[in-house]
DNA sequence: ATAGTAAATAGTAATCATTCCTATTATTAT
DNA sequence: ATAATAATAGGAATGATTACTATTTACTAT
């Protein structure tokens, strides 16, 4: 894989971002440096920083966001202002539970906690 | 809400199905019984029962699917065959520890383990 | 440094799932 | 049975993502 510029910005842009953003947000922040990248270009190299690990996918409903945080986590999602906040959670217990109960082998634990974060808290 | 046919038709294929359906597959049933069914009726009305509370959507990955069974719960997810299996667990320690840890009011918890399921077992 | 090559890009078209639109049909209250 | 209007069928529109291709760019060998 060769080097480019606009590959070089998608991955310093997603590194460093903790919102989890979208294809198109990422898209007007390369453009704000390379104006005249396509939209194409951001999906084509998503996809392969995805594929060599770099990166991770992360489905929240059906909005598609990217994690700069590689390592297996959880995350809280806020139905007040949309957040999606990284946490770490322990899931050995449930992976054999289901190894005994259903002799599923189990590779990874996705776990979203939906409520509404600490920034709407009722006084 | 007026009684439909369709309606009705929908509401039975997603309540007596297992496999999570997407609408396409909702819909070639549909379609076997009331040929002249159109895709915009079942996506209509999918949504409907699902406000009013009679099946959940399911975002499994990038594809939607629905699932009558309403009550929370959650899914092992084989990546060999694409199953998605139904579990229960008590997510009660999880909102606690969020609770306490950032203040963040749990809803709900939904949990997808990903892994290979029973079918696949190594002899 | 120069030239050859193949990877990567920009711009645009195509695809796919889902939603929207509207003339017609079906359901329900009277 | 009739009137009112909710629901549908069929097709158009939308939005996100992927595919296509002529051109540009990065790397390699001279
Ligand atoms: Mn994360
Ligand atoms: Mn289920
Ligand atoms: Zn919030
Ligand atoms: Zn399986």
């Amino acid at each position: 894989m060769r080097y480019s510029q606009q590959r070089q910005l998608i991955r310093e842009i997603v590194t460093r971002t903790n919102s989890h953003p979208t294809a198109d947000w990422i898209f007007k922040q390369t453009k704000k440096i390379i104006p005249n990248i396509s939209l194409g270009t951001v999906y084509r190299n998503l996809k392969q920083l995805e594929e060599k690990g770099e990166i991770d996918t992360i489905y929240d409903g059906n909005i598609v966001r990217y994690d700069w945080n590689v390592e297996s986590h959880d995350h809280l999602k806020c139905t007040e202002c949309g957040d999606l906040i990284d946490i770490h959670f322990k899931h050995d217990k449930f992976k054999s539970i289901v190894k005994r109960k259903f002799k599923f082998d189990a590779n990874s634990v996705e776990m979203k906690i939906i409520g509404t974060c600490s920034k709407h808290a009722k006084k």
